[in-house]
DNA sequence: GTGAAAGCGCTAACAA
DNA sequence: TTGTTAGCGCTTTCAC
């Protein structure tokens, strides 16, 4: 015998199969001792379902798919690692998380149907997700979309805030009588690096700061670009005062920089993060930041996933969480 | 219409549904203009298969279950991001990759199945994860298990040598004239944790090194628990003139604390770490550290799965990678 | 309380 | 080259 079935159970229980399969999702009246007699005899079996055949016919195929705009290139490992986590934690193990890289996800989406996956989570930094999540919405499966605002679509959609959080940041750093103020932009294609872009924007624009262009310059958000494009600021005849990167990641990378230069954190050049990673804190000095609730994100997300999973005419909900300075020790004010 | 299916192609092409199913698996000698005619239908149509109803007849799920030990608890992000990279990059997209955290995987490990999983990789740190091992195995379900040396079964493993790693590091250590080495260790139950200190117990043995009990203490692999274990290392009358952690993300915790205490890294006490984690080459000091090849780990791990899942008399193999010491700033001679 | 039978969407053996 | 048919393993309606 291979596996086991609900007919081989049925057999030697004497009964019918569809008495095996009501035994087994205790199901409507049914003889309390043959019911028991039937789990006996499944467990002595080692007896699991075969999802496949549950999923045809009963059109629920317990996967939930999480597709991150690229799991490979411009996503930090604490940003996946905690969506991931939160994601299953909500989800429970009920389900089946499976983990997709949009970006190397060509085949014309070809599993994208709602038999194949109950409810999908797009993690999502890029606008050209669009087309991806069009798809989705047009299979008519349940969606939501996360991290990235989306514009041109009617999705349901849970983000945070991140202009906010820059904006404070960056007026934090401006009362404290910074001017200088460079930026490591993050990969030129994600919205991150948009928005995080407006946040500043606003701030020096409401200060009547002079955006000085040799001062910004573009990250990928890995550890090395910080790295990399902090010394090209600091080779700069004008240096900058604070280095804002937009990424913890890419922040380590700037420090290692300017230490290396031989100048001090916070006493020569200020930092400032994105994220609140949990690294951030560790490091010395613990490097200032702006949070974003990537958990409740993840958690809100869920929990909206599965009420349209239950019920399909919820209304499409758009929600934004905040995002926040954190102070700590690597801005100091302006000599 | 709900979702189409290889039915409402036939009807609109005006054949059977196998000579749709034929033409979409593009399979045996027919007609090219009906195939022509049918993909041209079927896109428009917009057309996905549902894999539940194609893995049933096949018997083949196109699933690859991930099972870590734990997703939550005592897994570094940049190790767990490494992980589903490396395997995700290696499997390719058309295989469905199933995260799952074996510890909150109760139900009886209900779908632990030949027919819901090709092929199952479990990125194990435990023993006690032999149990859930054992029913993949019985089960008859290809799998290769990674990170950990099993020693109780016959099974596919793939893991890195890590005494030899904290061999040289700690032999690395003593030539430099330091006997005070502190050991943070991982957590308890792991077996990591276990052969990361015969390692260093192999070391102290050779070169006649006196342990010192109070020197040994115990961490979770979390970046506070480095932070925390090292502070109480710090307490003591008798200082270490090195620490040892277990793992990167406690190295960094450990730092935190000695710079903390107003005491300097590698001057007054030196650091060494574990896992060649990419953000301890930008820390300042850069980290010394103990490097485990988890790309080629995972790597090889899906090959060999592979291999099994096409040809199931393949002879189990055991392989072990070498993990090798990174010297970098974090150590100086002892004074 | 239980069995018979149909059917989920697909593939493949067998006919034609 | 194509259609007919059976069947993968399961759930569920309808009888009894």
């Amino acid at each position: 015998m291979n596996v086991t079935t609900i007919k081989d159970i049925a057999k030697i229980a004497g009964v019918s199969h569809s008495t095996v399969s009501r035994a087994l999702n205790n199901s409507s009246a049914l003889n309390e001792e043959t019911k028991k007699r039937i789990l006996e005899i499944a467990r002595d079996l080692n007896y699991t379902p075969n999802t496949s055949a549950r999923s045809l016919v009963l059109s629920k195929s317990y996967n939930i798919g999480v597709f991150f705009s690229s799991i490979y290139d411009g996503t930090s490992s604490s940003f996946f690692h905690n969506v991931i986590k939160s994601i299953s934690e909500k989800v429970g193990s009920n389900y089946n998380i499976i983990v997709k890289s949009i970006d190397t996800y060509i085949e014309s989406y070809n599993s994208i149907n709602p038999k194949n996956f109950d409810g999908i989570i797009v993690v999502s930094q890029k606008k050209e997700d669009d087309s991806f999540i069009k798809k989705v919405i047009e299979k008519m499966i349940p969606v939501v979309v996360l991290n990235r605002e989306v514009k041109d679509l009617e999705v349901n959609n849970i983000v945070s805030n991140e202009i906010i959080g820059v904006y404070e940041g960056i007026k934090h750093l401006i009362n404290l009588g910074h001017k200088d103020i460079a930026i490591i932009e993050g990969k030129e294609d994600f919205e991150s690096t948009k928005v995080r872009r407006k946040g500043y924007l606003k701030a020096f624009s409401e200060f009547k700061i002079d955006i000085m262009n040799e001062f910004i310059v573009k990250g990928d958000y890995g550890l090395e670009s910080g790295y990399l494009r902090a010394k090209d600021l600091l080779k700069l005849e004008h240096k900058p005062s604070v280095i804002f990167a937009f990424n913890d990641d890419m922040a380590l990378g700037a420090m290692k920089a300017i230490l290396e230069a031989g100048l001090r954190v916070p006493e020569d050049i200020s930092i400032l993060g994105f994220d609140g990673s949990v690294f951030s804190h560790y490091l010395t000095p613990s490097i200032s930041t702006i949070k974003r609730p990537i958990e409740e994100i993840c958690y809100y997300g869920v929990k909206i996933l599965f009420n349209i999973m239950k019920n399909k005419n919820v209304e499409i909900e758009k929600k934004s969480f905040k995002t926040f300075f954190i102070e700590r020790d690597s801005i100091l004010p302006k000599k």
